[in-house]
DNA sequence: TGTATATTTCAATAATTCTTGTATAGTTGA
DNA sequence: TCAACTATACAAGAATTATTGAAATATACA
């Protein structure tokens, strides 16, 4: 995956009415729903519901279909696998236990740290 | 998970720069981090790569802990995790079944639509 | 045809975010 | 204490994004 695809997809669900749109159309699989449908459901102006399906259509977020005077939206979760397999890729590069470790906790723990290099600041 | 957490993580994903930031986290694992080390390795201003840092910290992506003079930063991973529960909470709500096939299939298929509700338009 | 419906486009304003430079605070070691 | 270093805080301007209302496009149906 491109990192353009990756922040667009990103920059799309930083929006809570785009959020709202793309977990709505999660729980619809298939099936989607058509653009009035979706701004009703979350009584949001059209245009603006327009505004965003348009940018959220752009990143690959969702698809669309003309259904006669519908467009019927549905939501691309292919897309998110391949953005979560990007966000992990060389998870943990060279220690791939601490992946596990690092999946099982709850959080990052406050893990024993390696001491810092003598030589500071090298990349 | 709530919605505002959700939000803040993928806006603090959607810039390039702070998505480099947090993807070199991810590679570093539990070992992380020096703000110092970030900025050269990806040679920006060591402000700029604060301000990034300080709203990424905010949102829970990262976490950040001091050490002598250095702040020691690292990847938030098992946020993510539960933030794609989010996402995909209730996916094909009530047809199980259409999540095998959309997570199997490399994109939302063009499948065979349901009919259009007689009564147009309702939520 | 003509009218109603669904959706998008456009323009304008408001609000937010990004980047850079400068200044400040805290830590280290002589 | 003093000087060097790491990192953050703050301020200002540029750039981007969000929201609303009005207009335009296209389809459906009588």
């Amino acid at each position: 995956m491109e990192k353009q695809t990756a922040t667009q997809v990103f920059e799309s669900l930083s929006s809570g009415i785009r959020l709202d749109i793309y977990r709505l159309l999660v729980k619809r699989g298939l099936e989607g729903m058509v653009a009035g449908q979706i701004a009703s459901a979350l009584d949001l102006p059209p245009n603006n519901v327009s505004f965003h399906l348009k940018g959220m259509t752009h990143a690959g977020l969702v698809s669309v279909e003309q259904e006669g005077r519908y467009q019927r939206y549905r939501a691309n979760l292919p897309l998110m696998l391949e953005l979560i397999a990007y966000l992990t890729e060389e998870c943990c590069a060279g220690h791939p236990e601490q992946c596990a470790e690092i999946r099982a906790d709850s959080c990052c723990p406050e893990a024993v740290l390696p001491p810092l290099p003598k030589t500071e600041m090298e990349s």
